[in-house]
This record gives structure tokens, sequence and C-alpha cells, in this order.
DNA sequence: GTCTATACAACGATAGAC
DNA sequence: GTCTATCGTTGTATAGAC
């Protein structure tokens, strides 16, 4: 009659993302998200041995499907389809978690447990603006690769347009990172 | 030989934001703040009452600047110079406080703070977007606006583009920020 | 006015009993 | 798996020395 077997544990992550979207990671307590699940403090760290692996594995499976999106992306040879791979991929996972991107964009403790994440390998804030303009890009193309892709995360996760639905708000953020990237303007929508 | 008045205080505010530069806002104990300066946590608990306040003080200038940019824009009636003029303005802005934007726009600590300031009048990220593309713009110009200016405020932070001279920086994100709100590239440099 | 000394509740974290 | 008890440190606060 125990709970299944890592039922606890998934339960605990989606109380701490609820907390983290309200009070964000450093406003979040342990005391609050013991509470929250009507068990102790020691009882949280049974599951994750600091506050740090909690914030971790909240921000986890996006991350691993941004590597993917970059893995995928560096076997595909033409850098015009590529960067198009690149942009509907990183638009459709931002917009997918787009409660998880404001507050992972908008706290250090994330962005520290980012780079944790990304264990040494060469970093994803170094890869994707590659994969975008390729790697010896002259600088304004460099500058406008970090404008979109900040622009695009930033603007995702932002309240101001929380309220505009998944569809719409991909094909607004799709149009306006090729624009900004001097990428022309798509009819067809791609099948993914 | 006492101090001069309000010296103490700047020395505080510098040493800060070399702190919250390098660990954060939450990464960042007054402890650490007060070894820096040689004095006990209390002695900085003199000058400012609580943390929060330290970090909206770190903040301020910047913020002060931001709104009399934004008082200033909306005296200009014509659209297209009005927008010129933010572009310049924000951008300029953004090069000038690479630091401190860095800081800025990764932590909760400070966005709460720069909401504190701007003690419930019209939020400024209500009024930029309307800055530049009108209040009442189409969704697309919207969702551009907002990319634009996430975009630019988080490049001209970013560590990957801080080897990057000032003017280079500035010249590089104003081109990019006309092109995702679709103005046309400028020959002219204006006098500010 | 400017600081030190001291105290406090809440935090993240650990050890060990049930 | 969950608990109690405890640790050092944090932000905050007050009393009082110079």
């Amino acid at each position: 009659m125990t709970a299944v077997k890592g039922e606890t544990r998934t339960r605990l992550l989606d109380t701490a993302l609820g907390l983290f979207t309200v009070h964000g990671v450093e406003g979040t307590s342990l005391q609050m998200i013991a509470d929250a699940l009507g068990v102790t403090k020691a009882a949280v760290y049974y599951h994750f041995r600091t506050k740090d692996e909690i914030t971790e594995a909240v921000a986890q499976p996006a991350l691993d499907e941004l590597v993917a999106l970059l893995d995928h992306a560096a076997t595909i040879n033409r850098p015009g389809p590529r960067a198009d791979y690149v942009i509907d991929g990183f638009v459709d996972l931002v917009v997918r978690n787009r409660v998880l991107v404001a507050v992972l964009c908008s706290d250090p403790g994330i962005i520290r447990a980012i780079d944790r994440i990304l264990h040494g390998e060469e970093s994803v804030m170094t890869r994707l603006p590659a994969m975008l303009v390729g790697p010896d890009a002259d600088e304004g193309a460099q500058v406008s690769s970090h404008v979109a892709l900040a622009g695009i995360a930033m603007a995702g996760g932002s309240p101001a347009l929380a309220a505009m639905d998944d569809e719409t708000l991909r094909r607004h953020l799709v149009d306006a990172m090729r624009r900004q990237l001097g990428r022309p303007r798509r009819r067809d929508t791609p099948t993914p």
C-alpha cells in the first residue's frame, strides 16, 4: 500500500515548480515545500540531498530537450535548413515550457543549476548561437543571435504575453526570431 | 577627519555591486559586504535598513535614467522619430550599464526591487513597448517589441559579448533592435 | 552621527532514532 | 521513509560606546 516508486519524488517536484513560479527559487524555503506536502523538512532531504538538487531536477527535462535539439541540429550540414530547424525547435521548446522558462530566465539559482547540469561539456550558450549563424560569423551576426535567443526566451516567459495562446505565440515568436536573424518568412508550417 | 558625507554610503554601494556581479544578490550576504568594507554587519545596517534597500539603491540611478528616457519620449508626437529616440536611448543605457544590467536581468532580488522603485506608477514594462510600437499595436508588433527589449538587455549584459568594446556593441545592438522592429538602418549617428 | 556588541527567528543542512 | 534534534549562517533588530 506504499506509494508507487518515485511518486513522492514527482509530487515534490510538481510542488516545488509551483512554489518557484510564485515565490521564485530564493523565495521558496524547504519548509514551504515540506508544509505543502504535509511532511517535515528532513523528509524532503531524504529525496534530495540539497536545495540545488531540487532546482536542477526541476529544470532537467527542458534542458535535456535543448541538448537533444542541438545534437540533432549538428547533424544537419547546410546552414540554412539547420538554422530553420533550430529556430522552430527552440521556439517550440520555449512555448511548451513557458512557466518554467519564466522562472528559469530570472533566477540565478536556476542559472547556476543549468551550468551544473551541462557538466563541463561545451556550453549550450556557446553551441546555440553557433548553430544559428555559424561558429565564425561576423560580430554583427553574433550579436544578432544573442539578441534573438535571449529575446525569444524572455519574451516567451513574460507575464505580459502570458494571456496569448500557445499557437499564436509560437507563430509570432518564429516570425520575430527569423526577422532578427535575417531569414525570410516562412509560408509553410514544418512538420516536426 | 571624519569621512565626507555620503562617502561611506557610496563606497558601500560600489562594494555591493561588485559582489553582486560575482555572486549574485542572493549569494551576497551582509557579512560579505561588511567584511569587504572592514566593518561589522551592524554598521552596514546603519546606512541601509534592509538588504532590499541596498539592492534598490544599486539599481536606482539606471532606473531613473530609464524613466527620464520614457518621459522625454512621451513628448515626441510622431511615432517614427519617437521609436528612433527610444532605440538609441535604450541601447545607450544598456551599454553604459552593462555590468549592472547583467546582474539586473538575472536576479529576482533586483527584479523585485525594480518593481518597488517604480512605486505603483504605470509600469516601465508597459510603457516601454508602447513607446516603440504604439499602445494599440497588433499582436505581432507587441511580441516583436518584447523580443527586442528583452533581447537587447540580456545580450548587452551577456558574458559572451563582454569583450566587445562599448562603441562596437552599441552599433550592433542598435542595428539588431532596428531590424527586430522593422525600422530601416540608419546611416548617420545621432547626436544625443 | 558612526560604529561595536549582542541577540533572535528562520534558513539550509546533518546525524541518528523509529 | 519519516521523524526529532541540532548545527552554523543568514537577515533583522536593539542597546549602548565613542
